[in-house]
RNA sequence: GGGCCGUUAGCUCAGGUGGCAGAGCACCGGACUUUUAAUCCGGGUGUCGCAGGUUCGAAUCCUGCACGGCUCACCA
């Protein structure tokens, strides 16, 4: 296939020779055997034989196990490996007294990187380390290439998530990361379910990516003869749901945003929304704590490091609205000036200003450009102008503004919520605002869907809709730096 | 897209000012019946990311390109 380089075609000649011998001296096919009944994990031994003392074997236990061989040592007439599975790293104590030709066997025929099933007594040796004595073994799968190194591990980040299967085997932490990350995924429907709430699918493939601003993906679909455009959000097709009379329903699913890719972003990346009929956008705020600390509760702790910091996910998690919060950290009051004084201090501070905005899309400026990156404990920021929230709710009492939250925790955007829109005649308007940006040449501005609002005309109830992104909840509850190590096999460029 | 940094053995990394391509681990051969980064003896297995240029001579200097990382911009 590609080219190598000759030491590593040397390894791998050599193992090729070895399985030739190995199947025609020997006469066994490693690659023939497609059952072992692999009793115990190798965590079990630790959990139950861990009271043995030193040089003290349990003679009538039999584990019956099987793994990975990382490491061999051998002496001559006995032999140490190490076996690892998916729970634990276990020694193995290989003897010429209790295997006799077998003995001869394992030391001629494996090599690290092979599975073997593994028969054996458990003990302890003199050194103190809890082992299995082998009385029965079988390879069950050789390795052709080598195992990266066995001290240092594997560190360049592009082999490792090139060959994420190269990065699970070298390091362990990593394979820590990924579970810790289904089991947010687990307790997300285990709150959601709690609270009645229906898992749905809703389509990927669609005529028409709405729901965010952002650019889709397009793909051709050869028997229709149309482009599809993968979903941006699952936002619109969940809320027919609630037209359709469901009255609490969420998705887990990728959503796909055809822009650039750094420690934030990922083209494909996991998201979670849900739509709760009769509920506003401050049960969706109740919802997204309950979510989050039974998340953190998951991983063992309230209290998690990110980086140099220490989060606190005990609720409740501060609320502020972006109006005092801007106030806060720039000392402006947006409520109180005009425009023609919002543009010059916008100036003043250096932000790049066309001469039409809104005293409150620059206000969403100062909060992008100067808050967002303070907020590093969990805070709800409230109140977000109606003019980049075309679909939620407006604040009955300030028209402006939406009943809209998002949560940030480490200066990042983990949730985004509000009462949503349910005003056909509203909603109609507001795409007709998102067409005039797009046509002014906005190609993020939403596109104007003339099926949801046909939806909305039958009616939804007052409804409160959330999403959290998956992927960066992960990262900070993991104390991943990039996105990247909290996606299995993040996007990168084609190599050549 | 801009700036900075990186790319040398399978892996982790050294290789001031240009002068025979290195170490540890891994791997191969040998010794060894309690090691655990085993030890001891022997073995280097390389398109120095790619393509040009400067030079008597380039891993090293210059230019371009590829891939990656950080960062800024953009963006959820």
């Amino acid at each position: 296939m590609e080219e190598r380089s000759t030491p590593e075609r040397e390894i791998i000649k050599q193992r090729m020779e070895k399985l030739e011998r190995l199947r025609k001296d020997a006469g066994f096919n490693p690659f023939v055997i497609d059952k072992w009944d692999k009793e115990h994990k190798l965590s079990f031994v630790r959990s139950n034989f861990s009271h043995l003392g030193p040089d003290q074997m349990d003679e009538d236990a039999l584990i019956k196990t099987a793994g990975r061989v990382m490491a061999i040592r051998k002496h001559g007439k006995a032999s140490f490996v190490h076996l690892e599975d998916d729970t634990d790293r276990l020694q193995l104590y290989f003897r010429f007294d209790t295997l006799n030709e077998e003995y001869e066997w394992f030391k001629k025929w494996v090599d690290t990187g092979d599975y073997l099933g593994i028969v054996g007594h458990p003990f302890r040796t003199k050194r103190g380390e809890l082992s299995l004595l082998v009385t029965e073994f079988k390879l069950l799968s050789k390795a052709l290439r080598p195992l990266p190194e066995k001290w240092h591990g594997l560190k360049d980040t592009e082999v490792r998530y090139r060959q994420r299967y190269l990065d699970l085997i070298a390091n362990p932490e990593v394979r820590e990361v990924f579970r810790k990350r289904a089991k947010i995924i687990k307790t997300f429907r285990e709150v959601l379910e709690s609270h009645g709430t229906l898992e749905v699918e809703t389509p990927i493939l669609s005529p028409m990516a709405g729901g965010a601003t952002a650019r889709p993906f397009i793909a051709f679909h050869n028997a229709l003869g149309i482009n599809l455009y993968l979903r941006i959000a699952t936002e619109l097709y969940l809320k027919r749901l609630i037209v359709g009379m469901y009255e609490r329903v969420y998705e887990i699913g990728k959503n796909f945003r055809n822009e650039g890719i750094d420690s934030m972003h990922n083209p494909e990346f996991t998201a979670m929304e849900v739509y709760w009929a009769y509920a506003n956008y401050d049960d969706m705020m109740n919802l997204t704590e309950e979510i989050i600390v039974a998340c953190a509760d998951a991983m063992g702790s309230r209290q998690l490091p990110y980086g140099e910091h220490m989060i606190n996910y005990e609720p409740p998690f501060r609320r502020a609205t972006m109006v005092d919060l801007v106030k806060e950290h720039c000392g402006v009051d947006f409520l109180n000036i005009t425009d023609e004084e919002a543009r010059r201090i916008a100036k003043e501070r250096g932000l790049e200003i066309k001469g039409n905005e809104s005293r409150l899309l620059i206000m969403t400026e100062f909060f992008d450009n100067f808050v967002e990156d303070k907020l590093i404990q969990p805070t709800f920021v409230l109140g977000y102008p109606v003019e980049i929230s075309p679909l939620a709710k407006r604040d009955p009492d300030n028209p402006d503004f939406t009943r809209r939250f998002e949560l940030f925790i480490c200066g990042a955007e983990v949730a985004n919520a509000f009462s949503e829109l349910n005003d056909p005649l509203d909603q109609r308007e507001r795409f007709q605002d998102q067409l005039k940006k797009r046509e002014a040449g906005d190609e993020e501005a939403h596109v104007f869907d003339e099926d949801f609002v046909t939806a909305l005309e039958h009616g939804l109830p007052p409804t409160g809709g959330l999403g959290i992104g998956i992927d960066r909840l992960t990262m900070f509850l993991t104390n991943s730096s990039s996105i990247r190590d909290v996606i299995l096999f993040p996007t990168m460029r084609p190599k050549e």
